[in-house]
DNA sequence: AAAATCATGTAATTTGTTACATGATTAG
DNA sequence: CTAATCATGTAACAAATTACATGATTTT
C-alpha cells in the first residue's frame, strides 16, 4: 500500500533516520499500520531517489552515524495531492478469531489464555495512548489545524482499544463456561 | 499469513468451491480478513496437494461446473493443532488515517466526505451482521460450543463497527469544525 | 446491447517477511 | 560476559495485488 506515504507522513515536522522512524511507526501509528525496519530502508531509498526526500548524516558521539531524512518541496507536494485520490484500506488479519471459529471444549482453556494476552498486550498500548493524549492533546481545541487530525486518529486508537477491552471480557466469559462444562463432559 | 487455516475453517460445516468461497470470505470474516479470488484458489491447490482437502466436481444445470472443497481428516486433525500454535495478527492499514495526520483547511472538505463515506460501508456492513445476528445468534447460551466462538467474532465485529460509527461522528466535528474556519482564513 | 453474475485460472509485479550480516556501545 | 540498544543494510522467500484470459448465463 501507501507506506511512502505513511513514511513522508512521520516525516512532516521532524526530520528522522531509518532506526528512528522504524520506533516511531510502531508507537504513533502502529495500531493502523505497521512497517519492519528492513521495508522503510528500501522505501526510504526510493524515496531519496524520486527526490521527495533528502538525506543528510549525522554523527554521533558514542553511537554510529545516523542517515536523517526531510521532506522535499516536492515530498510536501507529492503528499498533499496524495490526500485527494483513493483511500485504500486492509483489514486486520488476526488469527485469534479464526481460533475462535474452531473453539471446542478441548481448546477452551489455551484459548481462554490468549484472550487474557491480548487484553494484556492491548492495556499496555491504551495506556501509552492515554498518556500521549493527556500530555499532547488535553485541549484539543486550541490545537493547530494539523495536529487536530492526529488527536482524531489517537481517538480512533483508544476507542478501539477500549471496545476490544469490552470485547474481551465478554469473550472470557463465554469462553470459561465453555471449559468448565467441557471439564465435565470430555474426558 | 494463514490464509490456509482461514480456509479450513470456513470449510468446517460446508464444502465450497473457491468461487463460494471467496464471496463467503467477504461475509463472514470480511471485518477481520481479506483474500482475493486469485489467492483462494492457488491456495487449494496447494491444500489439496497437502491432502488437507478434497476435490470433487458438480455439474450444474446452466452454470459452469464447480470444484468443490472439503476437508479431509488430515485437515481436521491439522487445524485443531493449528489452534496451539502461535497467533498472528496483522494491524490493518488505514490510509484515512493517515490522510487524518494531513488534516489542513484546504483539504478538510475532502476528508469529511471521505469520512461520511467511510460511515456508509461501515453502517451497510452493521446492517448484515446485525442481520446475522438476530437470526442464528438470538439465543447464544444454547448454541453449540463450537457456534459460540463465531459468535464471539461476530460480536467483535458488531462491537468494531459500532465504536467506528461514533469515532466518525466525533471525527466529523472536528473536520467541519476546520473546513468552516478554513474558509474564512483561507484565501 | 451491455453489464453483472457464475466459475476458474495464469503471469507479472509489488509488497512484506525471514534470515543473515556487521559493528560499536551500554546496561545488567 | 551476556543481552540489549543503536544503526544500516542485502538476499531469499512468501504473500498479495494487478492484469489478463475465457466463456456461459442472467438481468437491466
Amino acid at each position: 500500500m501507501a507506506l511512502a506515504h505513511a513514511i513522508m507522513t512521520a516525516l512532516i515536522d521532524d526530520d528522522l533516520s531509518g532506526y528512528e522512524l522504524a520506533k516511531d511507526f510502531e508507537a504513533s501509528f502502529g495500531f493502523f499500520w505497521h512497517a519492519s525496519h528492513q521495508q522503510i530502508y528500501q522505501e526510504l531509498h526510493k524515496l531519496a531517489d524520486k527526490r521527495w526526500l533528502n538525506k543528510r548524516e549525522v554523527s554521533q558521539s558514542g553511537k554510529p552515524n545516523k542517515i536523517v531524512y526531510g521532506l522535499t518541496r516536492a515530498g510536501r507536494k507529492a503528499l498533499a495531492e496524495w490526500v485527494y485520490g483513493e483511500t485504500r484500506v486492509q483489514a486486520a488479519k488476526d488469527e485469534l478469531l479464526i481460533k475462535l471459529y474452531n473453539l471446542s471444549a478441548e481448546n477452551a482453556g489455551h484459548i481462554s489464555v490468549e484472550i487474557a494476552e491480548r487484553r494484556q498486550q492491548v492495556m499496555r498500548m491504551l495506556y501509552l495512548y492515554e498518556k500521549i493524549r493527556i500530555r499532547h492533546y488535553a485541549e484539543p481545541d486550541t490545537l493547530p489545524v494539523r495536529h487536530k487530525g492526529v488527536y482524531l486518529a489517537l481517538l480512533a486508537g483508544i476507542g478501539q482499544g477500549e471496545q476490544f477491552l469490552a470485547w474481551c471480557d465478554e469473550a472470557q466469559e463465554v469462553v470459561s463456561a465453555v471449559e468448565k462444562t467441557g471439564a465435565d463432559t470430555a474426558g
